[in-house]
DNA sequence: CAATAGCGAAAAATCGATTTATCGGTTAGT
DNA sequence: ACTAACCGATAAATCGATTTTTCGCTATTG
């Protein structure tokens, strides 16, 4: 029999109202806290929500509020530790404040993110919080702004006129391993970024670029860049080493995957790390610390974007006004063992493995 | 002005109404593909529509409809691939039935686990797809069950007497990695493994263990539990090759933070794979093909769990009856540079690096 | 003692859709 | 010629809450 309840559709407000032997409109008050109540019809209307099971139904309950608590939140990618911790601490955040995350993956297209922020539109989404495929210019805000949608762009992401901004502060991070890295002596390097995420990816590499020639003028630093795609970027290194120019002593990635892909070609050349060539990724992982070499890398400060943009965002929600403000979070650099001196060890010619 | 349209609300079904002339009713029945309407209000409707930019309102419409197009999925975590890439699956997969997903993370929380199915209880979900963090025996799924709600669960379960499941087949996959390893010389192998997840993981270690003895009945296989966190297991890695026993040629860790804490500790002891060991991991990531060596790996079939898991519970919220199925999806082995015969090259005494 | 204020709770309106019942106006059937 | 069936469309009920309005009753006050 208790099978056949849970059957049942499940009870109403007014289910609760008639077995308390009041209104609904009185239920309504109790589990809202109007202290307009009688104390004894208080305790009834608890008693037969306890009796039954009941629980108000969000759905219902947004349609009459004014703002749906709901929040959309539109990222890049689910497949990476970044994103995917960064989903993990807004969905978090979002519960503690009795709002449901609801997110979806744009997959790296600027179509499929308008599509999405469209759906979201629809739901009346109390706000989003945006990690756009490119920048702060693309459609995504585009729609936001012409919809009058309130929100907040984080990562990919500098600094904008309509909506608030959270990022990671590359510059300053870049910077930090601009000093590492010709402190150690390097004089050649290579850096690998993506040109279309323009605001970001320009922020780390003019942040490496000016400390570096500010340390060392007559550093030689070569760039990179595919356009989007990763499949590209293989092609473009592999053609940059087999050049035959002379072989830079580092790499620094601005990217997780230009990590990846860089140190593919490594393997394909037999170079190792940092005896034949140094490498510094922009984004850690996990397996960075327990591969041979440890890769070094600059580590986000997911919790902290994640905490200022909900944070911010719901300043938003709840109607505060001013102009759009622009933050950034400092990064750590850990300088792992994928960063050595240049020619402490002569070059091996590759092949001998181990 | 544009911009102040913008910050009107939004427009109701019963502003496309007056606009076209006609009533609500008509109108939701040109949106639904009614076909008794004429042909000429029709089109009016539809007009207004464009004008007015109209969308339907997704929680209006779900309040009023029996069941609504929310599908709930509920993952251990966000920060691995594996579930990252199965998010952007069911994601998909649900907008291509025009329904919105709610992904949430339990944190490897049983208690959160249940919480979480409470809230989608709440927002009357049309079906949930529950990665459970233990196994299927958990207090979720009898929540759910009790609850009398439609759902799927995925990846850490085996079969279950009431709802679906889909999973990757690891047995299968075990016997293939014993079949390598026992082909390769291997005669002791330590096995990795999660004591928690029950089903999953005894399916795992008995897929191995039974070929293994199969194929070489002297072989010794030793086994390291841990309970559920990883930091004890780092601990319990670290006396087990401490102890001064003999050392096994090879690890195979059956969930994917073993393979990551035992490559861990080779680096503390200084071991080499495969000279020194051989490794090989259940779950593969896309960093283990790009170092060095590169990592073995039994692949999850992703896109097949989460093309299967949704197949399953569309006809289940479509009313199809039956005996819940249980689904085993084959795996692919990627016998990487992290495994190779045993003592073909003198165990190096460790320390010296590269 | 009548008028007013105050209180707690019920009744009714509302949110934005879908679905059911109803209603003129034809057309067909007997 | 009178009723039945039908068509297209509208009015009204509904989903499950919240919010506003109304209402009955008691307590205060001039």
């Amino acid at each position: 029999m208790a099978q056949k309840e849970a059957q049942q559709r499940r009870p109403s407000i007014h289910d609760v109202a008639s077995h308390a032997g009041v209104s609904a409109a009185t239920v309504s008050k109790v589990l809202s806290g109007v202290t307009t109540v009688k104390p004894e019809n208080a305790q009834r209307v608890l008693d037969a929500v306890e009796m039954l099971g009941y629980r108000v139904d969000p759905l219902a309950s947004d349609m009459r509020r004014a703002k749906r608590r709901i929040i959309g939140a539109i990222m890049p990618e689910f497949e990476s530790e970044f994103f995917g911790q960064m989903v993990s601490e807004l969905e978090g955040l979002a519960e503690q404040r009795g709002y449901t995350l609801v997110a979806a993956s744009s997959r790296e297209s600027e179509a499929r993110e308008k599509e999405i922020l469209a759906r979201m539109h629809d739901w009346r989404v109390a706000g989003v919080v945006l990690a756009p495929v490119r920048n702060e210019h693309g459609p995504a805000a585009a729609f936001m702004k012409a919809n009058g949608m309130t929100g907040v762009l984080i990562d990919r992401v500098l600094a904008d006129d309509a909506f608030d901004t959270v990022s990671a502060d590359s510059a300053a991070a870049s910077a930090e391993v601009a000093r590492a890295l010709v402190g150690m002596g390097h004089r050649h390097v290579l850096v690998v970024g993506l040109g279309q995420q323009a605001a970001t990816v320009r922020a780390r590499l003019e942040g490496f670029r000016r400390t570096a020639l500010e340390l060392a003028p007559d550093i030689r630093i070569d760039v990179v860049l595919c356009e989007s795609d990763v499949e590209p970027l293989r092609a473009l290194l592999h053609d940059y080493f087999s050049k035959g120019a002379e072989r830079p002593t580092a790499v620094y990635s601005l990217f997780l995957k230009g990590t990846l892909v860089a140190l593919s070609e490594f393997r394909r050349r037999g170079w190792h790390c940092p005896n034949d060539i140094s490498l510094v990724g922009f984004d850690d992982a996990e397996w960075m610390q327990v591969t041979w070499p440890a890769i070094a890398a600059v580590v986000q400060p997911v919790r902290e974007i994640a905490g200022n943009a909900m944070e911010v965002l719901f300043r938003r929600i709840e109607g505060e006004g001013g102009p759009p403000r622009a933050r950034l979070e400092p990064c750590k650099v850990l300088m792992r063992e994928s960063v050595g001196s240049p020619g402490s060890v002569p070059h091996s010619g590759g092949g001998d493995r181990q």
